[in-house]
DNA sequence: ATAACATATTAGTATTTGCTAATATGTTTT
DNA sequence: AAAACATATTAGCAAATACTAATATGTTAT
């Protein structure tokens, strides 16, 4: 539970993921979209939650990631094509 | 001469120095705003210049640093309020 | 020419980051 | 109950980061 915006955007690999997270995803589809090991994803992803960025939701037998606020979306969009 | 904007900005620090330089500032300025010892500033500074997020200006006795692009100050400032 | 000022650079170091490999946990399916 | 699936956690490590202390560079004032 921290809550530092940059640290959690500031990493390009991060900032990618929450730019895919406009729709919600479970881990597995956004392990086929990422280039990153299960591992590595699952750290990055818990990044993003601890600060707040993303939140989860359980459905079946899957964990979906989403965007917690547009704003989000929008800034790692910026961070990426500016 | 790098390109990277996460990296340049994924640090509050940073994101703060930028904030700070919507009006032109000497490093002695910013120094005095900024609460970092003059080496770690300049080095700060050297990132933000080298990822093309300020610039510099000699005027006078003085080297004025400068956000290089509105949307830098627009998206650090989203950074630090969010 | 020297001193003072403004800024940059370097070396050294502790901390943080981002990864892999391995293992754990929890939930379905068979 | 066992196997398969989906996801998380841990330990270990190399690389990157951010700082301090010291020194260097370049310019202006005396």
């Amino acid at each position: 539970m921290q809550k530092d915006i940059c640290k959690a955007l500031g990493n390009q690999t991060r900032a990618r993921l929450v730019s895919c997270l406009k729709k919600q995803k479970t881990v597995t589809e956004l392990l086929s979209e990422c280039n990153l090991s299960q591992s590595a994803l699952s750290q990055h992803l818990k990044i993003l939650k601890d600060n707040n960025v993303v939140y989860t939701e359980k459905i079946g037998k899957n964990i979906y990631y989403k965007t917690k606020d547009k704003k989000f979306l929008q800034l790692a969009n910026l961070l990426l094509t500016i």
